[in-house]
DNA sequence: ATATGTGAATTGATTCACAGCG
DNA sequence: CGCTGTGAATCAATTCACATAT
């Protein structure tokens, strides 16, 4: 089962089913390629193009049952599968990913709890336990985390990156601004709102509401 | 100043002076499209475009100096300027982006908060105290916000974003996992980890490293 | 009659090959 | 001679138009 479909589908997609969500809970029942453009901010030739990599949604003349492209979506997208997730650094960022709420309504379950600090080792979160990072090989045999989540020091993400991968993950959310570098079949995520911001700057550039002092970035 | 640069291509800049900047802190004074493809994990022909878009750089036969690669990145990206950002939202999220460390590094600076709650309006925050919502747009005429970062709920966060837009902020970083519709010009870039988890999902599905029990996910 | 599903056309981005400059 | 900068070629994604099914 090979990527077939672009990197900007499979976005869309979750965006689809975030609407589709939407229409399950107001009780809505059927829907279309033009309601779910609207909605989506897309045009309704591109999500017939996106869902036509995945088969045959609806019926032709009446649309879309919003139960079944639900389920069509929760399927394709893998969500209707468990995933158990290693959290590697449990500093604010990893603590605060601990308790968020949005997780558990997907199959995403977090496992395990690792950093190499010992202040960190021994402390629980959530109910799980924080082991020592070079115990990570081991309780992957016992739990096969299927993601890892990178909340570490930019400077230790590559390596801690390369122990998660020969420990058999092969799907990485990386918290930490720099580029990893990762065997064919392994996925990074990035997470980065810096990032994100400095793409709102490119887009600003120039034009600020109020014209600011000139200052040496870093 | 129209955006013609390719989104992606702009996406890439921002990786290309990351690793700049690892080149400055170790001192290196000259580089090359080569090293810089090798350190970001692209092409050396897809950097040498991408500069394209916006001038010319280096010098032929010998390469980029680091210095003038980095400040001529720093322009394009507009992060020789200052911007003002105001949070909209200072439950958890918000108050975790507050002291944020990595933002000061470049011009961003977090000039105002807001949050509908009275219960929230006047605890301060960095030294910055909470203002009631609905006094957004009077100050947005003291401080002219030059960018908006919305933390609040999914279901309040269009209103929000109108409200930001009709004081005429122009750029909007959007932690609530839904679509925002703005008009032209105004540009909103989304920051969902729980999005980048399903682009991961997708990634395995089908082959998790163990398999597991079938579940309904919402 | 109506809205999906899809081949064809178009647009856009990436890759390539090499011309141009130091 | 080496490496950048860039027009041309390839590849991919989006848009369109319409045939198709209900």
């Amino acid at each position: 089962m090979q990527d077939q479909a672009p990197a900007a589908t499979v976005s869309r997609l979750i965006t689809y089913l975030r609407v589709i969500r939407q229409f399950e809970a107001v009780g809505l029942e059927r829907t279309s390629s033009e309601a779910l453009a609207e909605a989506s901010n897309v045009s309704a030739f591109q999500i017939r193009k996106d869902l036509a990599y995945f088969g045959t949604f609806g019926t032709r003349g009446s649309g879309y049952l919003v139960s079944t492209i639900g389920l069509r979506l929760r399927e394709i997208l893998g969500l209707t599968d468990v995933y158990d997730i290693a959290i590697v650094g449990m500093g604010r960022l990893g603590q605060a990913i601990t308790d968020y709420p949005a997780m558990g309504e997907y199959g995403f379950r977090i496992r395990g709890m690792f950093d190499s600090d010992p202040g960190k080792v021994g402390l629980e979160f959530a109910g799980i336990e924080v082991s020592p990072m070079d115990s990570l090989p081991t309780l992957m045999r016992q739990r096969n985390f299927d993601m890892g989540m990178i909340a570490v020091p930019s400077a230790a993400a590559q390596e801690v990156a390369d122990t998660l991968v020969s420990a058999g993950v092969r799907a990485l959310l990386n918290f930490a601004p720099v580029v990893l570098n990762v065997p064919e079949g392994v996925m990074v995520e990035p997470v980065d709102f810096v990032a994100s911001l400095k793409r709102l700057s490119y887009h600003l550039r120039g034009k600020p509401v109020l014209r600011h002092a000139a200052r040496q970035a870093t």
